[in-house]
DNA sequence: CCCGACCGTTGCACATGTTGCAATGGCCAT
DNA sequence: ATGGCCATTGCAACATGTGCAACGGTCGGG
C-alpha cells in the first residue's frame, strides 16, 4: 500500500465538493504544507487539480475526462442509454440503471423525466443492497451461493422505517423478486420514494445489471406504479436483445 | 513532482479505454511488476480502480463518484441543465456547455437531441480554442489582454481545410463575434459539422461559459443553423438571469 | 499426472524519493 | 513601512518505495 498515492488520491476526495486551500488540504492530510504543495504540484500537472489565481484548489477535467471515457466504454450503459430516455419521458419519472461489481451495486446512468424529483441516487453512486429496487433487482437474479454470501454481507442499515434488517428478510424478498420477474422498493430508502426495478441479462444469461424507475409517493400510487411495470420488463427485454 | 503519484494517476489514464492486466501496466509505467502490484492494491482499496477474478484491472466506481459530484457542485452548470435540455429538445441537435478554465475550455454538459449525431465532444473533452463555436464565444468576450495572450499561445491545427490557422485570423475572428454576439464553427473543427454558440455571463458580468447547437451540414443548411441564433441567445439570458 | 511457463503476491534489503524545516518572496491589511 | 499570512523551494535526514528472489496458483502440452 503506497502512503503517497494515498495522501494523493485522498486529496481528490477532499475536492470533490468543495475548492479548498493548501493549508485545508495539508491538515486534512495532516501533512506539513510543502508537502500539500508538492503533492498538488502533481496532481494539478497531470490535470485531475486546478487551481485558480487565489490559489483555491478543485477538482480539474482530466476527472471528468477519464469517467466519461469509463462511461463511454460500458457496453451495457451504451445500449441502455437510449431506452433510459425513452422510457423516462414515457414516464416522466426518474430512470436509472445499475451495475453490481466488488459487491456493490453502483448508479451508471440516470434519466430524470420531467416530473422527477430530487433525490439521493447520483452517477458514480453506490445504490444500497438491501433496499433499492436496482440492487435487489440485480441480486435476486445472481447464483444462488452468491446471493447468500452477500446477503451475511450486508450492514442493514435502516434508512426507514420499512427497510429490511435480516439476512432471512432479505432473502424471503430475493425469492418474491424471482418468482415475480422484477423488483419493488417500497420506501424502504427513502421515505416518499418507491420505485420498480427489473434485470438486464448478458447474453451469457448473467445478470449484473438492473433498470429501475423512481419516484415519489405523491406522483405515484403504488398501484400506478406496479402498472409500469410491463413497460420496465419490455424495456429491459429490449435492452437484453440489443446486448446480442 | 512526485514520482509514485504521477505513476498511480498514469495507471487511472491508462485504464480509462479499456481494461489492462498487470503485466500491462507494469510495461507501461516500465516498472517491475511488484511495484505496479503495490500501486494498484492503493487505488484499488479506495476505489479508483476494480479488478475482476481473471486479475483485469479497470476503472473504479469511485472516479465516476468524484466526477459527478464535482459536476454537481458547478453553479452554471446545474443552472444551465434544463435549459440545454429544452434547447435539445426544440431544435433537436446536439447541445454543449463549455467552462473556460486554465486557458482551456472543457464541455461540462452536453445534451443530445433527438436527430444529433455522433460528433467529438463529451463531458470532460478539451474543446480546442481555434475552432470550436463554443470556446471562440466565450474567448471572444474575454478581458482583450487575455485574448490576445491565448492567441498567441494557440497551436493551430489545422483540423479541415477551413480551420483558422494564425493568430491575427484568429483575433479577426473574435471581433467579428463580438460585434455579432455570437460564434459560429463553419466546419473549422469537424468536416460536416457546424454550430453557433453564446457567451453565458456571471453575475460580475464575466464571460467563463459558453452554450452551442451543434449539427452536420446534412440536418442543417448554414441559414437554417443561423436562425436558430436568436433561441440560442435567449437561452443563454435565461440563464445568466437565474444565475442572479 | 507431471512439467514448464506464466501469472500475481510477498519478504527483504537498500537506494532513492519523500518529508519537514528553514528561508524566501509575494500579498494584504493596518 | 511593518507584520502576518500565504505558498514555494533548497537541503539533508530518513522513511518509504523499489526490484529481486522466492513462492504458490493456474493452465496447457506431452
Amino acid at each position: 500500500m503506497s502512503q503517497t498515492v494515498g495522501r494523493a488520491l485522498s486529496i481528490l476526495e477532499f475536492l470533490a465538493d468543495e475548492p479548498r486551500s493548501l493549508g485545508q488540504i495539508a491538515d486534512h492530510l495532516s501533512v506539513h504544507k510543502s508537502t500539500a504543495s508538492r503533492l498538488l504540484q502533481t496532481v494539478e500537472a497531470q490535470g485531475f487539480v486546478r487551481r485558480d489565481d487565489r490559489h483555491i484548489y478543485r477538482l480539474g477535467p482530466r476527472l471528468l475526462n477519464l469517467a466519461f471515457r469509463t462511461l463511454a466504454a460500458m457496453d451495457v450503459r451504451v445500449a441502455a442509454a437510449p431506452h433510459l430516455r425513452r422510457l423516462g419521458e414515457l414516464t416522466a419519472q426518474t430512470v436509472h440503471l445499475g451495475v453490481l461489481d466488488g459487491g456493490e451495486v453502483t448508479y451508471i446512468d440516470k434519466h430524470e423525466g420531467s416530473q422527477s424529483v430530487r433525490m439521493y441516487s447520483r452517477i458514480g453512486k453506490a445504490a444500497p443492497l438491501h433496499c433499492t429496487g436496482v440492487a435487489k433487482a440485480i441480486l435476486a437474479f445472481r447464483p444462488d451461493d452468491e446471493r447468500r454470501v452477500l446477503a451475511e454481507r450486508i450492514a442493514y442499515t435502516p434508512f426507514t422505517k420499512r427497510t429490511i434488517t435480516t439476512p432471512a428478510a432479505f432473502l424471503g424478498e430475493l425469492e418474491r423478486i424471482r418468482t415475480r420477474g422484477f423488483a419493488v422498493d417500497d420506501r424502504e430508502h427513502e421515505d416518499f420514494i418507491h420505485c420498480v426495478a427489473a434485470p438486464i441479462r448478458s447474453p451469457e444469461g448473467e445478470v449484473s445489471h438492473g433498470l429501475s424507475i423512481s419516484t415519489t409517493t405523491m406522483s405515484l400510487s403504488r398501484k400506478q406504479l406496479l402498472e409500469l411495470a410491463p413497460l420496465l420488463l419490455e424495456t429491459a427485454a429490449t435492452i437484453e436483445k440489443e446486448l446480442g
